[in-house]
DNA sequence: GTTGAATTCGACAAAATCGTCCATACAATG
DNA sequence: CATTGTATGGACGATTTTGTCGAATTCAAC
């Protein structure tokens, strides 16, 4: 079930542990099948869609009757993802987990694509913010994958292709996000020699959701490129994301000269990442650390506030 | 929906959030193209346009199926931003080098991504085939950029953003390719130590283009992996590419192991890339090296005809 | 249990689409 | 020039779908 104003999906869970059988609302039904729910309910009430009842007369379609229905009548699906994971639920006969992070993870450890992203995009679709999208069930499952393999080749083609699919899932989210190219400008990447593309990929999302104009220079990419970048475009922002840089010891040094290099322009510079030792940090005004990506979101958040206060951030 | 007095779209406000209907009624997709409603009704009716029919038998269009008749009657869209393609509506703004390679390098040397991406959506859908956008624009624009600034900061951050504004374009051209998950199955990427991931996205998209499902493993992945992969996805291809090895001198043999290790299941492997010396590799039944993304699409169309009239390539 | 927010119900009005028929435009042909 | 064939766009009542509302129900948290 998708809820629209909490931003979760939650599925139902059944009481009994066997023959559970997936009971889905007239809204989601109607989300999944791209219609209105007045036409479900009508349908219902015409006979053609078997609909059971609630005691209290709420209307509940089982996910079997849903595909019969689907296939007696050759209709389009708008967004099979929802029928879809509820599908993946039946067939192992167990709802599939509540918790958004195992679904995901599960997804692409069967290398189900589709469903993946639509997993991700239901869930921004549904509300959720770009920065509890991949705070949450995009860092969890990768980092579950990678964890758990990362030694076999087996291991290794599942993790890069989970990776795949989610920068698959990642772009399509930013094809959602309107553009301005009047917005304040952000720049980033990942370190030169840290070849991981996801973190700074999901950086530039989230910049995107939060109204920034992004110019992703991806993985690898020397500090003073960065800086050039950010004097070219006369960005305000620079995101470095540490994954897994080729030499850790050098990455304070590296950062903070990045920050005092832009300074004297009035840019902040955000760091962040799994490889990331923050307290190795030196101080400096406009360099600043965090640890996930709703960070980030409330870092610029502020930064907007302050400027649109003040006047000196945007100008 | 789409407003017929003032002629914009406006999206409900009670259902979901922001983004594009993936079922276009009749009256959507006539005023995208700027043609009839009857007209629309007609091309349904006669086949040409699929169609699905909602239960009281209105007609709904899936937006891959608009897409595709859009590309193959080389239609003109009056209002691309219905259709999710704004991004081609705003290439329209300014006038263009004729020249399709050196538009493309001038808009991603301008850091525009909105219109780069719109060029090679609206070569697309003109009907160029994804072989011939990426052997041409793609691989001549970030050829030259990567030429002329491969030394300093600039140079590394503009090479750096391109490949990003191209990877974006990619993904979203590969958004409009209809999926089959009942297609055969393609698995690849670079080999191990490779860090470009552009030569690898840009065989995935040709290869979704020609009616493959795709796991694109990405940049540095050991053959080993890419090995495991087919073998548990069951593919019947895999596709290697080499940009910057680390050993050149190793290659031969690795794609050489490779395509031993899988030819007793009948998978095909095919190498290419900027940094293959094709002539170095051994000559074996199931090791096919290309220099173009159009000579992967001959190969693979050749797969599919001696597959289907012999039966002997998918059994 | 009780409570409160979110969801769904039922019924109605409004809007969109259907199928069909016909007028127009244009090219090819005799 | 007249005729034929073909593709397009518009008009129509009938049907289907969608939007809206107060009241009732559900669900999870207390």
């Amino acid at each position: 079930m998708v809820s629209e104003t909490t931003g979760r999906t939650e599925w139902k869970k059944s009481s009994r542990p066997s023959g559970v059988e997936s009971l889905l609302t007239t809204k989601d039904l109607a989300y999944a099948l791209g219609v209105s729910e007045s036409s479900i309910k009508r349908w219902a009430d015409e006979g053609v869609l078997r609909a059971a009842r609630t005691v209290g007369g709420h209307r509940r379609v089982p996910l079997a009757e849903a595909i019969r229905f689907v296939r007696d009548r050759r209709l389009a699906l708008a967004h099979a993802e929802v029928l879809g994971l509820s599908d993946v639920a039946a067939l192992r006969a167990e709802p599939m987990p509540a918790n958004d992070s195992e679904a995901l993870r599960e997804l692409l450890l069967a290398g189900d694509e589709g469903r993946a992203r639509g997993l991700l995009q239901s869930l921004f679709l549904s509300g959720t913010s770009v920065a509890s999208i991949l705070d949450g069930p995009v860092r969890e499952a990768l980092r579950e994958i990678g964890e758990l393999w990362h030694h076999d080749p087996a291991g290794i083609a599942l993790e890069h292709r989970a990776t795949d699919v989610c920068a698959q899932a990642l772009h399509r989210l930013r094809s959602f996000l309107p553009e301005n190219p009047d917005a304040p400008m952000a720049v980033g990447g990942s370190l030169e020699g840290d070849p991981y593309f996801l973190g700074s990929l999901a950086a530039a999302t989230l910049l995107a959701s939060e109204g920034y104009c992004v110019a992703n220079l991806g993985a690898s990419t020397p500090v003073a490129s960065l800086e050039e970048a950010a004097r070219r475009l006369s960005a305000r922002l620079i995101w470095v994301n540490i994954s897994s840089p080729p030499e850790p010891a050098r990455v304070p040094a590296l950062v903070a000269g990045l920050a005092r290099a832009v300074a004297p322009m009035g840019v902040q510079v955000t760091v962040g990442g799994s490889g990331l030792d923050a307290d190795a940090l030196p101080r400096l005004p406009n360099l600043h650390a965090g640890r996930s990506m709703a960070e980030l979101a409330a870092f610029v958040r502020g930064l907007a506030s302050a400027g649109s206060a003040a006047g000196g951030v945007t100008s």
